[in-house]
DNA sequence: CCCCTGTATGGACAGGACTA
DNA sequence: TAGTCCTGTCCATACAGGGG
């Protein structure tokens, strides 16, 4: 009867409750665990225990005897360490796209990983002044749609919208879908971005992740990249600034030696640097020419100076003198 | 309804740690 | 040192559940 339906039950919290409670620091003895199982209605005889802890061992749970005083029990070795947990729960934290709601969800999922001592340690709180997380719960949907259409090889379709100055949301053509091939997402300068091919530029165009909405995949094949390429997102982002599209190309920079760290954060290490003088040195590499670019390279004021091509080094003139312009 | 099988349980007991 | 408590093993037995 019941009784014989709890001991199947039994070992099954057994695992529960050193799965929920101990940890290295955290051990509990065979007293404890008898106690603990009778809260769950489990009658438990002392020596049948020791069978059951076996039985666990052997399905592969590392519950380790430890003896003190008396005997402890406890769970060693987990799918994932504490610092790995608190690397994770830290990111989610630190996101900006994901929203308050779905960061406390998604932490106490975290924690579920390890016992509830040490997910107490989890529960602490990033500081990260004033972080602007975004409202826009659709974000996960949204992601895990265009991985699939990715992973299926289909366009999308989706509407775009931004706010106006009223902190109204507009939907950019009147509402009117967009289609695209979808090719990666990227995550840069704290937002997701979905980069797209688009076959009437023949180039890539990229589209805020949680300004999307009412995204389809549509039975339509991607469309194929020029030169049957593959695309690499890593190389990609290092040549675009934030996000932002324009022209591929070629650019030689002068930068002063106490930026040298700065350009490999940027570009990489195998960025080609090159020594120019005694203090500074000539970078080369393939950049998206934009507004963004400007900006980045305006951070740096008198430290460095657009070498090539002249033209590029032209428009930054022009940028710079524009912005003048209006003191 | 009976028999068989596998599992849980309880008793006996040994050994170790601790304590009075 | 004797007594006590705890841990863990061994073995006999009870019993649930399934098959016939």
């Amino acid at each position: 009867m019941a009784r014989r339906s709890n001991q199947k039950l039994k070992i099954l919290y057994l695992l529960k409750i050193l799965w929920e409670n101990t940890d290295e620091e955290n051990a509990m003895t065979l007293k404890d665990i008898i106690a603990e199982l009778d809260r769950y209605g489990i009658p438990s005889e002392r020596k049948s225990i020791y069978d059951d802890i076996d039985t666990l061992r052997f399905f592969g749970v590392d519950v380790v005897s430890r003896r003190a005083r008396t005997t402890e029990y406890f769970i060693a070795s987990r799918i994932f360490e504490l610092p790995e947990l608190k690397l994770l729960v830290d990111a989610v934290q630190c996101s900006k796209f994901i929203t308050y709601k779905k960061s406390e969800e998604l932490i106490k999922k975290i924690s579920s990983f390890t016992s509830r001592h040490r997910a107490k340690l989890l529960q602490r709180q990033v500081y990260v002044a004033d972080r602007v997380k975004t409202v826009n719960e659709n974000i996960y949907y949204n992601v895990d749609r265009i991985y699939l259409a990715i992973a299926q090889d289909k366009q999308i379709s989706f509407r775009y919208f931004e706010y106006t100055i009223d902190k109204e949301k507009k939907f950019r053509k009147n509402g009117k879908k967009y289609i695209t091939s979808p090719y990666a997402l990227s995550w840069d300068n704290e937002n997701y971005y979905l980069i797209t091919f688009s076959e009437k530029y023949q180039d890539f165009t990229h589209y805020r992740v949680d300004k999307m909405s009412d995204i389809e995949i549509i039975e339509q094949p991607r469309i194929v990249l020029p030169n049957n390429e593959k695309f690499n997102i890593a190389e990609y982002s290092k040549k675009v600034f934030y996000m932002f599209g324009g022209e591929e190309k070629t650019v030689e920079m002068q930068f002063d030696n106490s930026l040298v760290n700065v350009v490999i954060d940027r570009f990489g290490q195998n960025v080609y640097l090159g020594k120019a003088d005694e203090s500074s040195f000539i970078m080369r590499a393939e950049v998206i020419v934009s507004p963004t670019f400007f900006s980045w390279v305006f951070q740096f004021c008198d430290k460095v100076k657009i070498i090539n091509p002249k033209e590029v080094a032209q428009k930054y003139k022009e940028y710079l003198n524009e912005t003048l312009s209006r003191y």
